[in-house]
DNA sequence: CGCATGTTTGACGATACTCAATGTGTGTGG
DNA sequence: CCACACACATTGAGTATCGTCAAACATGCG
C-alpha cells in the first residue's frame, strides 16, 4: 500500500500554491488556519447536520462526502483530492449537508469561515480567489451532472475515469496510471450503477484494451477511446433557437 | 398559454426580497444593476465560451442552461426559476461554461461582477449573501446529483417533480399543481432518460394516481408516494466507519 | 490459517432504449 | 375557417443493457 498523495507543504499550510496570494496575504490567511491532526481511514471530518463553522482544505489523502437520503440510504456526493475544499455547501444552511470521511490517512486544514469572511473584506485577492473556488466547485459539479446524465454504464465509467485522470494530473501525478482509492461499491453508488455493473464494465473496457485494471491500479491505454465511448450523437436536446 | 411566473418587482429590480439587505445596501446594489430588455423563447442570454463579465438574476420566466459536450451533443445542465442566479460557474474560467436560453418570455437583471466584487468589500452583508447564494447553488447541484444517481426512471422523475414543486412553492405558487415549461425531450436529456421513457413513466405514475398529467400541466396527488418511489433500502454504500 | 471484506463472474429477469407508427396540438397560409 | 404542415407527445414491439441473486474467487488482517 503506497503513501497517500499530497501537495507540497509550504509555510503554515499547503495552501499557497493553490491560492495564488502574495506573501503578506498568505501570512494573514495562515494566521486563521488551524492545522488538524490526521484522520484515519473511516474517520469523519464533519458530519451531516453538524453546525457549520469552517471549511476544510484537503492537504493529503482522499475524502468522500455522503448524504443520507429520505430512504435512509447512504449516497456519495463526491470524492475530494488534495487542494480541494470541503464544506462549501454548508454555508447557506448553517449546517453541513453531508458527512466527510477519510478514505485513507488524510490531513486537512480547517479554515474558520467567520474569520475568512472578515479577512476577505480586507484582502481583495483573497476574496476573489474564494469566489473563484466556489465558482469552480459549481462548475465541477455541473461537470459531474453531465457524467451522471449519460445513459450507458460505459460512458459513466469512462467519464469518471477521465475526471480522476485530470485531477491526478493537476496534482502532478500521472494522468494515465493511478490508484482507485475508493471501493467498487463506492464508484457504483456515486455513478448510480450496481457494483457488478462497475466490475463488468471495467472488465469489458480492459478486454477492448481501452484501460488496464489490476485491483485498484488503473492504467488508461486509449484516452480517445475512453472519451468517445458510445458516441452516438443522440440523446441531445435540440435547441429551440431561431436566434 | 398563461403568463410566465415572476417575482414581485420592487425598487430598481426584483432582487431585494431574495437578498435580505438593508435599504442602503439595496440602493448601492441597485446602482450597479442593469435591467435588460426581455428575452423571447429561444433567445440566449449568454453563450458558451462568451467572456464572463456579469451574473444574471432571473426576474421572470424560466431559463435552461446547456453545454455542448465532446461528442457535439447538447446536454442540459439546469433549469432556472425567477430569483435564481445564472452564470456563477463562469467566474473561474473567465468565460461562460454553457449557454443560457429563455424557455419562455424571460426578464433578467444583469449584475456586472467586477462592480459586485468591489461593492462586496464594503458591504459585509452583501458579501455574505453572495457567498450564501453560491453555497446554495453548490448544495442544489449536489441535490441534483442525487437525483441523477438514482437508478430507476421512476425515482428520477419523481425527484425531478418534487424539486420543481419545492421551487414553485418558494415562489409563492402552488406546489401541487404547476406547468412544465420545458419539453419532454428536455426533461429526458436533463435526467439521462429517453423521451419515450419520460412519457411512459409519467403515464405510469398517473395510472397509479400519484400524479395527474394533462399535457404540460401536472398535479401532484400523492406527495408521499412520489417521495418514496421504489424505496428499496439498497443501492447505498456501507460506511467504512469504526468511528 | 481462518475469517471478513471486497471483487469478479454467471444466469436470469426487469427495465429502459431503439425504431416505428400513431396521436395531439399549434400555428400558418390558402 | 379549414386544411395542412410541423413540432411535440404517446404508444407499441423487439432488443440490449443493467440490476438482482447466487456463487466463486481474491485480498488483507488478526
Amino acid at each position: 500500500m503506497n503513501a497517500p498523495m499530497s501537495i507540497q507543504s509550504c509555510g503554515n499550510c499547503g495552501l499557497s500554491s493553490m491560492w495564488a496570494l502574495t506573501q503578506l496575504e498568505m501570512n494573514r490567511l495562515g494566521g486563521i488556519i488551524k492545522k488538524s491532526s490526521p484522520y484515519q481511514r473511516g474517520e469523519s471530518i464533519f458530519r451531516q447536520g453538524d453546525a457549520f463553522s469552517s471549511i476544510y482544505a484537503v492537504r493529503a489523502g482522499m475524502v468522500k462526502t455522503t448524504v443520507v437520503n429520505a430512504n435512509g440510504a447512504e449516497q456519495i456526493t463526491g470524492f475530494y483530492f488534495p487542494g480541494e475544499l470541503l464544506g462549501l455547501n454548508g454555508l447557506h444552511e448553517k449546517a453541513y449537508l453531508g458527512t466527510a470521511m477519510a478514505l485513507e490517512t488524510v490531513s486537512v486544514c480547517e479554515i474558520p469561515f467567520a474569520k475568512l469572511d472578515e479577512l476577505s473584506a480586507m484582502l481583495p485577492e483573497l476574496r476573489r480567489q474564494l469566489m473563484c473556488r466556489m465558482s469552480q466547485e459549481i462548475a465541477d459539479e455541473q461537470n459531474m451532472m453531465l457524467v451522471l446524465a449519460k445513459t450507458s454504464a460505459e460512458e459513466k465509467l469512462g467519464s469518471f475515469l477521465l475526471r480522476l485522470s485530470h485531477r491526478f494530473k493537476r496534482l502532478g501525478f500521472s494522468d494515465t496510471q493511478f490508484r482507485l482509492t475508493m471501493l467498487r461499491v463506492d464508484i457504483g453508488n456515486y455513478l448510480g450503477l450496481a457494483v457488478e455493473t462497475v466490475s463488468r464494465t471495467l472488465t469489458k473496457l480492459q478486454q477492448r484494451s481501452v484501460i488496464k485494471v489490476e485491483g485498484k491500479e488503473v492504467t488508461i491505454l486509449d484516452i480517445a477511446g475512453l472519451t468517445f465511448l458510445n458516441s452516438n450523437g443522440e440523446q441531445s436536446a435540440k435547441p429551440i433557437a431561431l436566434d
